[in-house]
DNA sequence: AATAATTTGCAACATTATTGCAATTTATGT
DNA sequence: ACATAAATTGCAATAATGTTGCAAATTATT
């Protein structure tokens, strides 16, 4: 058994050649993805309809979160602990490219505590940083 | 001479009605709002197109800015310095309820810098807090 | 009041997302 | 390996969201 249906299962995802390469790809190119973005990579193998459901599925069980954006595009990107582990890891930075577009997770930074005003009570946390990324400086 | 119409013309906007009254909803309900939130308000009155168009003049001079948001639908909020200046503000923190899903710019906030990796360089920041505002908060 | 330039509304179109249902595929137990 | 139940897929239809062109109306200016 490979990896990604590994995955899956630990999701409680059935596996099919959909997920599966859906999955595969998320996990190379580690940065957010929309729909269609999806689209054009596999337009002419699965239905844009079962696209979408994959990527419902992916985010209800836990495989993907939504990336905030400013675009009114839905974008997705793999959790940290792919299927290791049940960890809410929502709380972290995402950096969008301003000249490639890319927009990528960065784990492993902390988003600094913060003061909010009185009977604010914060669960979520996401810091969505632009500019120029590794790739593009040069 | 009213105060909207008096930030529209500095803004460099001609003063007509779709404006003043967009602009007026915009600085009383202090929230993020989307297209169609402003089209239930005013279908009867404009146009969609009208709105749209009206948002992204808005947008183009400085009135506006999108506000990060994970649910793939563009939400626009009032800049800070509403016409007084020129002032860049984009770098601040939006607060998402979870319970009435209203967005709200809290300007007053500032975000914390932060040590991106090599070759990262950060031009703006917004940072996206979730949970329950004090409207929500018993 | 006349003019030039911008804005609006309408219609058409393009893109993005959702739903129902029959056919197929997956996982499970035998 | 095979039959079965449950979930997934593709297709068609529909809904929601966003854009463009153009004539008519409105705004700012002289």
């Amino acid at each position: 058994m490979q990896k990604v249906e590994a995955i899956l299962k630990e999701h409680d995802l059935r596996v099919t050649p959909t997920r599966v390469k859906i999955l595969k790809t998320f996990m190379l190119q580690h940065n957010a993805l929309s729909h269609a973005d999806l689209e054009t990579q596999f337009k002419s193998e699965f239905d844009r309809v079962t696209i979408y459901r994959t990527l419902t599925s992916f985010l209800e069980n836990g495989l993907l979160h939504r990336v905030p954006d400013d675009s009114g595009v839905a974008k997705y990107a793999l959790c940290k602990h792919d299927g290791t582990a049940h960890n809410h890891d929502d709380d972290h930075v995402h950096f969008k490219c301003k000249k490639c577009e890319k927009i990528e997770c960065l784990h492993d930074l902390e988003i600094p505590r913060l003061h909010l005003p009185k009977k604010y009570i914060m669960e979520d946390a996401n810091l969505l940083i632009e500019g120029i990324c590794a790739d593009c400086n040069p």
